[in-house]
DNA sequence: GATAAAATATGATATTTGTCATGTAATTTA
DNA sequence: TAAATTACATGACAAATATCATATTTTATC
């Protein structure tokens, strides 16, 4: 397994803020981990004992609704951090984590993790940076939820999807999720989902391949209202 | 003006792992501000350069949607500290803050803080905790605006009022919200927001005095759908 | 490759919520 | 205090969304 110090996917969280001391020790005790697609990583009420970096592969952070619905609340792909907010604050987390394809993770025990964020400031800080873009983009979620209509919603999540996590050469959205996923991302039925995807289909502002989606009309898509 | 040593407010928020000698610090660049009911704190996209400790009063942080509608993100009252988020990621506020009755704060410079945050772990890891907070509350409110009805929101906000905020002497809510900001909390329109309370009062859930509002049977509002 | 299971699709209909219109009550202003 | 403004209330209707039923297609399993 590779090496903390030498990983370049730090890069992309606040480990990269961690001396390089800290990383060898970080590294030493880290665990390697693999999750098949559609595998739970953890559950709503679990107590974790450390934070995953994500490697390779895409997961969902859902929340259980108390309609029993399960409500898509982030996607975190490669360089993402799981299980921050848990540890933080020492409480059982409050989401659940899915991977929605094959991933691959590290692990790092909760104590390593504690004793950086009470020795190094730059560290801590650097996880409050995180922090405060997650609340940020949180607050966002939560007007558009509250705001929008169900297919402006979607046309924003296939937007997002788009330019957050690119395609592939096809041209297809690198993330593949089930209209189910959709549907719990906008936070709407199933079918409604299905509905508003076909629709932007005979509009042809997407097309479809299996599961697989393509933007086709990206610019008509920023003004669905 | 009262020292920060000596002020009990600060011992509700992050203000109250400083040390003493910080806390003097502090308490020597504070500046007291007042505001009156309705009077803005601080706008959407305003660069903020200090965070305000609320003394008395309580205010809404919302957010302008692109529909140019306003949703409340959350009530902050005594104790509250506002503008971590904005000070921490070094970025412009994406919320404005808005009194909702006469409020009295502390206005604490960015420098100070910023100081503070880069020396005291033991600080530096509680604001982190008040923003996990904020972030785990952040999560709640999108899942329920996901996926509940505006009932059933509309029946949430009130119960959490009362729980979080107290009543007066006469049972009244202690938070005296206009029917614009109940809808705009809720995410709902505003006709909907009093037709949803006038059905409440009509159903003996609640009861009103003027712009005053008395829950009357709690369980019942607990089980609205 | 046949069969079963799951995901996608779509129609019909009910429910929820928004919008517009209009009226009344409360509050502010002159 | 009268007039004006703002907040609250409610009806009528339109639009958005959910629900239920039922095909059809895709995917998984043996």
């Amino acid at each position: 397994m590779s090496k903390c110090e030498s990983c370049i996917i730090k890069e992309f969280n606040a480990l990269k803020s961690l001396t390089r001391e800290e990383l060898m020790r970080v590294s030493a005790c880290k665990t390697g981990k693999v999750y098949k697609k559609g595998q739970v990583i953890f559950e709503e009420g679990e107590m974790l004992n450390g934070v995953y970096c994500v490697r390779d592969g895409v997961c969902k952070l859902t929340k259980l609704s108390e309609n029993g619905k399960d409500q898509v609340v982030k996607l975190v792909v490669k360089g993402g951090l799981l299980g921050k907010r848990s540890l933080v604050s020492d409480q059982k987390t409050n989401l659940s984590a899915v991977a929605l394809n094959d991933m691959e993770m590290c692990f790092i025990p909760k104590s390593e993790i504690m004793s950086d964020l009470s020795k190094n400031p730059k560290f801590t800080l650097e996880v409050l940076k995180e922090m405060a873009h997650d609340l940020k983009e949180s607050d966002e979620s939560l007007v558009n939820m509250a705001q929008k209509s169900v297919k402006r919603r979607m046309a924003e999540i296939l937007m997002y999807i788009h330019d957050s996590f690119a395609t592939d050469n096809e041209g297809f959205l690198s993330i593949v999720l089930s209209r189910e996923d959709y549907a719990s991302i906008v936070g709407t039925a199933t079918e409604s989902a299905i509905r508003i995807l076909s629709q932007f289909k005979k509009e042809g502002l997407i097309s479809t391949s299996g599961k697989r989606i393509k933007i086709e009309d990206y610019n008509s898509l920023k003004w669905i209202e």
